[in-house]
DNA sequence: ATCATATATAGAATAGTTCTAAATTTAGAA
DNA sequence: TTCTAAATTTAGAACTATTCTATATATGAT
């Protein structure tokens, strides 16, 4: 996609989602909604410091903070590590852990079946999922 | 159970596990296996507080560390709290958060069907599941 | 241009946990 | 019984990820 295409396309979807398109976010949706994979924060602020110098650490908390609440991104906190991961497929899905690289794969509810049947009378308002093992 | 008889019986379980029975220990560990519920490292300070007093933060730290490493208990991480939970069953199993008290809930393997079948061909070494909604 | 509000920034603060170095306790050996 | 070496406990420092606070800067409507 050709860079100022990618970019107007963002700054609609930021301006539809009520997220005032500034620079700073701008550069930010680009690279958590087109090509980043599960980043940290950490991973965020690593891409700035590459991409949009002077960006500040704030910034890049308030900035996912933001697309999180504007559901353009979803916070996914997984047992392997303690930093929060950015996941822009915010639809319910699941996650695999490759167990040698540590990377994360998004899993489609479809590809597994997941059929509660408690004992117990609960309701049951949402599943989470983690596999892990070797992916490749 | 008669105190001091379940005493003796902690002290065995620390010294089949590898583990020198010290007072601390046997403190923590007759809280652990019998009657704790899921505690994080701070419930278990507390309890401490209360029924082994001058035990210090690092001691608790330490020896959830060397319970877990010995296989007596399990540590916990889900996605609605950052601390670290402590669980005495062992074996593998899902968990229920009850999202009206956040209490934690086991859940026996057999009571969800859990089936991947992921299109890539990926290894599956291990699965959880936490299931979120209200027990009651 | 002015002004009010929104955003960005640097750095302090916080929470949970781990590390470090020193003090105490323990189990054997002498 | 000491003695001694190793294991354990301890207080507090350090650490990691994140959130908060206060100030500066940018925006954009009048
Ligand atoms: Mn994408
Ligand atoms: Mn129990
Ligand atoms: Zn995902
Ligand atoms: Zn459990």
């Amino acid at each position: 996609m050709k860079s100022s295409a990618e970019q107007a396309a963002i700054e609609k979807r930021l301006k539809a989602a009520g997220v005032r398109p500034t620079a700073q976010r701008i550069a930010l949706a680009r690279f958590l909604l087109n090509g980043a994979d599960h980043p940290t924060a950490e991973d965020v602020k690593k891409w700035a410091d590459e991409n949009f110098p002077k960006m500040s650490l704030a910034t890049v908390y308030n900035t996912l903070a933001l697309l999180v609440r504007a559901k353009l991104i979803k916070e996914v906190k997984l047992p392997h590590t303690s930093r929060v991961i950015y996941d822009d497929r915010v639809s319910a899905h699941y996650h695999f852990l490759d167990e040698k690289s540590g990377k994360i794969y998004d899993v489609d509810p479809s590809e597994v079946e997941v059929k509660p049947r408690l004992k117990k009378n609960a309701s049951v308002r949402g599943v989470e999922v983690l596999l892990r093992g070797r992916w490749g």
